[in-house]
DNA sequence: CATTAATAACTGACCAGCCAGTTATTTACA
DNA sequence: TGTAAATAACTGGCTGGTCAGTTATTAATG
């Protein structure tokens, strides 16, 4: 409040077309993250990125306009950069996986990157332009390149001959269920929610299976 | 349309204190499953349960209400089989596990049961006191029998000594990422969406782990 | 005909998107 | 350089439509 003393009769506004699309995107994500898209005004977001509403429109054609924006924005580079650790093609398979759950698990567990999946979870419903974005966009690139590690694991020996498409779910499947209860519901495991232990213990989990070395096949 | 004609000139409505409440939470959860809750007009609930929109709210005091009777009447006997299944307490822990697990796929797989988590995850930022429901009712009650069955399994030497809580993650995650996958955004798996594929698969990379028995020890 | 389930018309709040007008910044020219 | 005209950025109030919730009235049923 006081502090805009710093400008006392400085102008009523700045002219700044090159940052305003990025800060109103910003304002908009933390916003659908605390409220969701539909309890969200543009008013809001306008207020908060430190505009007019009229500012918003002059940059976006539509409230959901300013929703897609911000999932290309943010999700994009965190898809290529998984796909980038995923096309490393030589050593062992389960390396590589590894190293891609881990960096994947530190940038879900960023809340301005994890928050994204979320709200494109919350709006696919009611917008399935967003859905078919999302998947073009991430789905359908990361998937297949996850599959085919998983079978190049299998066709050299490292991994035992699973299905690799429904491996996938079992891979990043607890990462997700992870963020979902501490973010949603608050259920955090008593050893703090760092998603280092979390990934540790998946991995361990992935690789060595549950089963203990001494006891019967189950099957 | 012309069905219509069975009742030629019978009465405009019937009374049917009874019966209003369910047909009113069934039409409710088609429609927040088909277009979400907020885009859903209590009027559209009203139509589809076959009556006017004043009945609605003689039943539910707010549209509010009308979810948390859904989520209440749709999830609690989910919850309560699964705890029963989960507490048998003799036995090899792993087999009560895959029998759970089995259980709640199948649950999960049918899009009226499975229809209701997603609906709570889509609507739970906006509206806390039915995220609140949802983990005291559902996951506080979940959540610690199947961490203390794999406590007994550690124990008993079927398991390896895994963390629990965290490990909690790594079995159901797969089951919720793979719904997510098919329901919203389309993704089925080449050899179809049967759910006992994925449980299959599941299993046996949870149980058994991906490392195939002769390739080296990562770490 | 008394009771109450059910209807249908109504109200008031809310908000996305629009646009007429205002202000900052740049450009043209002296 | 100083200044006025031109332009681009921005504001904020308005409007039309939507919809949750209310209420006066009607109709079914015992």
């Amino acid at each position: 409040m006081v502090s805009e003393r710093a400008k006392p009769s400085g102008p009523k506004f700045r002219r700044r077309s090159e940052a305003r699309p990025d800060e109103v995107l910003d304002a908009a994500l933390e916003l659908f993250v605390e409220k969701g898209f539909a309890a969200t005004r543009v008013e809001d977001i306008a207020t908060r990125a430190g505009v007019s509403k009229g500012t918003v429109y002059l940059y976006f054609p539509s409230k959901e306009a300013v929703l897609e924006g911000l999932v290309r924005r943010g999700v994009l580079p965190v898809a290529n950069s998984v796909i980038e650790q995923f096309a490393k093609v030589s050593g062992d398979p389960r390396l590589i996986l590894a190293g891609a759950i881990r960096m994947l698990g530190n940038r879900l567990s960023d809340p301005m990157i994890g928050a994204i999946p979320k709200v494109v979870l919350r709006e696919v419903v009611s917008f399935p332009q967003l859905a078919e974005m999302y998947r073009r966009e991430v789905l359908d690139r990361t998937i297949p390149v996850l599959v085919s590690l998983i079978e190049r694991g299998i066709a050299e020996g490292y991994m035992r001959p699973v299905d690799p498409e429904l491996t996938v779910r079992s891979i990043v499947g607890p990462l997700v269920i992870h963020v979902v209860l501490a973010q949603v519901f608050g259920i955090v495991p008593k050893g703090g929610m760092e998603i280092e232990a979390l990934i540790d213990n998946h991995l361990s989990v992935l690789f060595g299976g549950l089963s203990a070395p001494g006891a019967p096949d189950i099957g």
